[in-house]
DNA sequence: GCGCGACACGAACAGCGTTCGTCGTACGAA
DNA sequence: TTCGTACGACGAACGCTGTTCGTGTCGCGC
């Protein structure tokens, strides 16, 4: 009864209360003294694993196989992959910091959480997919979630506007990340589907003018953007549409 | 030397351009005489594989037994699994409308395009997956980048912060879909990892009010958004930061 | 010293994408 | 008409995935 593996049905109300109870506890306890398998342990290793070879080769067997042991063994102490990637978005979001709010900055204390996320999404290439699917599922994402709803309401933003900009700013982060690692992709050289940006634009020059006269005629701005000046671009036009009216009013 | 498999590496700019030079001919000319394989009859098949079971149903082994075969059968007319996603992606995108860009509509009509896209992207639930992978490498949806490219141009939207936003947009219709159609499975009762609103609202309020002050005040606003409220919200605040100066300058 | 429980693990299952080699057939050449 | 050939279709297999069952083995409490 103890050990009752839940149907996957009705338990994880009980276990989002023991997560958000644990929060008072000591902050992932992990005895030094023992030295044998643990939900830490594994973290390190499929963090060290994406890191090196990217979220494609993160694979259950792989991570056993790097801690010495044979995928089964996983098993106690994580209860699917899903919860595995759950748990390295967690650790992923956990790591960001979120900043005092000061209204008079709001937009750029945004923009910093999103382009520190954006960095450590970067970090370990395509895991932001993970984050598409276990977005919201986290208390630690729903810290970062806390941290920008806190300033945009305290830089006046309508709580409605606030809360579905913070959920577009997330999704767009993940996305941007996502395509970002398949773009990036440095040692693979199988599957060289995507293009870099200078056969990008050879492609787009080949368009006959006539059915894509706007696209041949601004490739330059099609295929320009420096490092993550798009990421700036979309986050401010998003963030820019909230601007609430600090004047006459209130 | 004709058939030559290429070595997915030097061969794709050849492609493009027999794409290209296809574009003039009879569009997706399907002999109504052969009853063979082809290409089409898989992709038929794809679709109504995924329109009815999800894209983590479509396999190609599910769709070489809808079409009373086995795999290996279609590795004859699709390079791979990643190709035939690509086709699809390509086919629904070639199922949105472009409208003549009138420049006093340029926001309604950007959303009608996308909203067309979201639709079609629901329609067949986890495509937007691929969509993601695969966005810029089709000819069709170079078709809709082109249709409102042009739209953004003749409103006034400088080149630069046109050619980004409709970027933008196609990567946030892309994951609002593939978000959403995680969250709304009807069917599939063996992994309801996501949530219902109720049960989400449920789970904020549990949350300690000292440690998430803004969330739990905010619940409602959280969880609000009926419909596509939410897309429309994200789409307009984007599009609203790229207004142009109609009046003074020029 | 003994027993019990919890943890670890080897082996296996079902399914995936993909490839190899063979088979059948249908068409062009003689 | 008959043969040769070439090509589309396909059965079987490979290596991989996530996941589970049953067994082993270790260490702690009594």
């Amino acid at each position: 009864m103890a050990n009752r593996r839940a149907p996957d049905r009705a338990e994880p109300q009980d276990e989002w209360a023991a997560k958000i109870a644990a929060l008072d506890g000591p902050g992932r306890a992990e005895r030094p003294g023992k030295p044998p398998i643990t939900v830490g342990r594994i973290m390190d290793a499929a963090f060290a694993l994406v890191e090196a070879e990217g979220f494609e080769a993160l694979t259950m067997r792989r991570v056993a196989t790097a801690l010495g042991t044979g995928p089964a063994s996983l098993y106690a102490h994580v209860r699917n992959k899903a919860e595995l990637d759950e748990l390295l978005i967690g650790e992923v979001c956990a790591r960001v910091p979120v900043p005092e709010p000061d209204p008079a900055r709001w937009t750029e204390q945004m923009l910093e959480i999103c382009r520190a996320l954006r960095d450590e999404y970067l970090r370990y290439p395509g895991i932001s997919r993970a984050a598409l699917a276990a977005a919201p599922n986290s208390l630690d994402a729903l810290r970062l979630s806390e941290g920008m709803l806190t300033i945009l309401l305290a830089a006046g933003v309508p709580p409605r506007s606030a809360a579905w900009a913070i959920d577009a700013a997330f999704l767009y982060v993940s996305a941007y990340c996502f395509e970002a690692s398949l773009r990036y992709r440095p040692d693979s050289d199988a599957d060289q589907r995507v293009l870099d940006r200078d056969a990008l634009a050879e492609r787009y020059r080949m368009l006959p003018p006539d059915r894509f006269p706007s696209t041949v005629a601004h490739v330059r701005e099609l295929t320009s953007g420096e490092g993550h000046e798009r990421f700036e671009f979309t986050l401010t036009a998003l963030l820019g549409g909230l601007a609430p009216e600090p004047g006459p009013g209130a």
